[in-house]
RNA sequence: GGCGGCAUAGCCAAGCGGCAAGGCAGAGGACUGCAAAUCCUUUAUUCCCCGGUUCGAAUCCGGGUGCCGCCUCCA
């Protein structure tokens, strides 16, 4: 089966074929660090972590990069109102980040570049588009011309002509033409400089991105991505700026993800219609939110509303259920009959597969995992036969196999109480039972809902009383 | 104004020409002293509206209506 992908480019699903036989190269626009991260960073760094995981599932070797953009406009002004340097700013932000996606269950980058940290290859790139006439310097700026770049606009779909009746772009004396952007920004007095042939300055927005991608990867990538509102002018300008250098395909396949909307509108800083990433893990757990935003494609809007990261831990809680269910009867019986995997349990194997070649269709592949769950239970309620033991583990199995690609269904075990709490505990659940026996509900039920206060959850059943610790849903 | 996207049950969300996936919530049932949790069953004669193409359309075409994104920083 083979991997068919949206491309930005094309506007056309396309069966992805990477350059070199079983290497990927892959650029991701990371964050800005000038506030905190809201729900919306955390849907790319969770789409594509789930991308490169596929591709690696499918056997590629998958070079990975992400950036962050340490230095641009936000940054200055935020760093200034808050007193401390842009690094200090950075550098808090960059903890967040990788605190918040360990959480989210997001893996590392191969590499994390910082722009801060490639200002060298920025002029270097900078000087050979003033070579080719594709800059030009005026006063310490230096701006690209985009009239020499026939095809900008082609990942956008948009010619000039029509971006220019776009009439909201101010007018810059300094320009040739009212599109052509920054490659490199003089400084002004107390800003953050590196010198250059043009005089002190910083790089403009887009040109980092082309010489980190171009430094790590090489001048062509099999991938780049990021969220749709990067693609103009963010994407449109990196293919200038780069195939303006090189002559050659930048980029093969250009992924975007959908924005997160909250209110029926995107979620963005400007506007403060924010749900921060810091806050939604406060409440509910990383897996919670990664299935949360796993829950639609990856190309659609995501709508977040107050409920969803509750739905989004009851759905979780069901497949987690029925893995501990499987794990209790399925552990002390060792001989249960081996047979050929169940056809059905294979093809809902297969349809998660094909979904995820299907552009990476999580929303379908998490609908096997949930087919898969109400198979197990249907058997779970009858007295269990070897071979539906058999069915059982091997339900078990897939989904932590097929989970693993989606990042989710990979917990263990609870959380384990020590010792002496555990004795307390049973003491305390006897004393209860008595209190059961002679009828005395108000205080049975004062017992066990002082407990569940605590995060201790108390089920009668017929054999006893069984207690279990730590819900999901808590953070 | 230019470019693009979306409208599917109370909510979230797949499907993109051949009987409308899945989840959450709701209802009924099982279990329980009662709960909670869990499990089972059930929930769209129909996919924004109006036309058309087709043996057949949520899916294609034309025309409406509504919402959203980009065109300025943005995942």
């Amino acid at each position: 089966m083979s991997l068919r992908v949206y491309n930005t480019l094309t506007r056309k699903k396309e069966e992805f074929v990477p350059l070199e036989h079983k290497e990927v190269k892959a650029y991701v626009c990371g964050v800005t660090l000038y506030d905190e991260l809201h729900l919306g960073h955390a849907r790319y760094a969770v789409v594509f972590d789930i991308i490169r995981r596929y591709l690696e599932y499918k056997g590629y070797k998958v070079n990975y990069i992400t950036n962050f953009t340490d230095i641009d406009d936000k940054m200055i002004a935020r760093a200034q109102s808050l007193g401390v340097s842009i690094s200090e700013l950075a550098e808090k932000f960059i903890g967040e980040y990788f605190a918040q996606m360990q959480q989210l269950g997001v893996k590392k980058a191969d590499c994390h570049p910082r722009a801060t940290e490639h200002i060298k290859e920025v002029i270097e790139l900078i000087k050979k588009l003033e070579d080719r006439g594709l800059a030009y310097s005026t006063e310490g700026d230096v701006f690209f011309r985009v009239k020499r770049f026939p095809s900008y606009g082609k990942l956008s779909h948009q010619n000039l002509e029509d971006i220019l009746t776009g009439v909201r772009v101010e007018v810059d004396e300094k320009k040739e033409n009212p599109f052509d952007f920054a490659l490199w920004k003089k400084s002004k007095e107390n800003e953050p400089s590196w010198d250059s042939p043009w005089g002190k300055g910083r790089p403009g927005w887009h040109i980092e991105c082309s010489a980190m991608a171009m430094k790590y990867l090489g001048e062509n990538l099999d991938i780049h991505g990021g969220g749709k509102d990067l693609i103009f002018p963010h994407h449109e300008n990196e293919i200038a700026q780069s195939e303006g250098v090189t002559g050659k395909t930048f980029v093969r396949y250009w992924l975007h993800n959908g924005l997160v909307r909250m209110k029926n509108a995107k979620m963005a800083k400007s506007t403060g219609n924010v749900l921060t990433l810091s806050h939604a893990l406060s409440n509910y757990k990383g897996e919670v939110v990664r299935y949360f935003l796993l829950s639609a494609h990856y190309r659609s809007p995501l709508d977040y509303n107050e409920n969803s990261l509750q739905e989004a831990a009851s759905s979780l809680n069901r497949v987690y259920s029925l893995l501990g269910k499987i794990e209790k009867e399925t552990s002390g019986a060792a001989t249960f009959e081996k047979g050929k995997i169940p056809s059905q349990l294979e093809e809902l194997s297969d349809k998660f597969i094909r979904a995820m070649d299907d552009d990476f269709n999580t929303p379908v592949a998490l609908s096997t995992i949930f087919e898969m769950t109400k198979e197990a239970n249907l058997l779970l309620a009858e007295p269990l036969s070897r071979s539906s033991m058999f069915f059982l583990s091997e339900v078990a199995n897939r989904i932590r196999y097929l989970g693993r690609i989606l990042g989710l269904f990979q917990k263990k075990e609870k959380k384990k109480l020590n010792q002496r709490t555990e004795q307390v505990l049973k003491i305390l659940i006897e004393i209860r039972d008595k209190f059961r026996q002679e009828k005395k509900w108000d205080l049975a039920d004062e017992i066990r809902k002082k407990l569940e206060n605590i995060g201790i959850q108390l089920e009668d059943k017929k054999k006893g009383t069984r207690w279990e610790i730590e819900r999901l849903t808590e953070g």
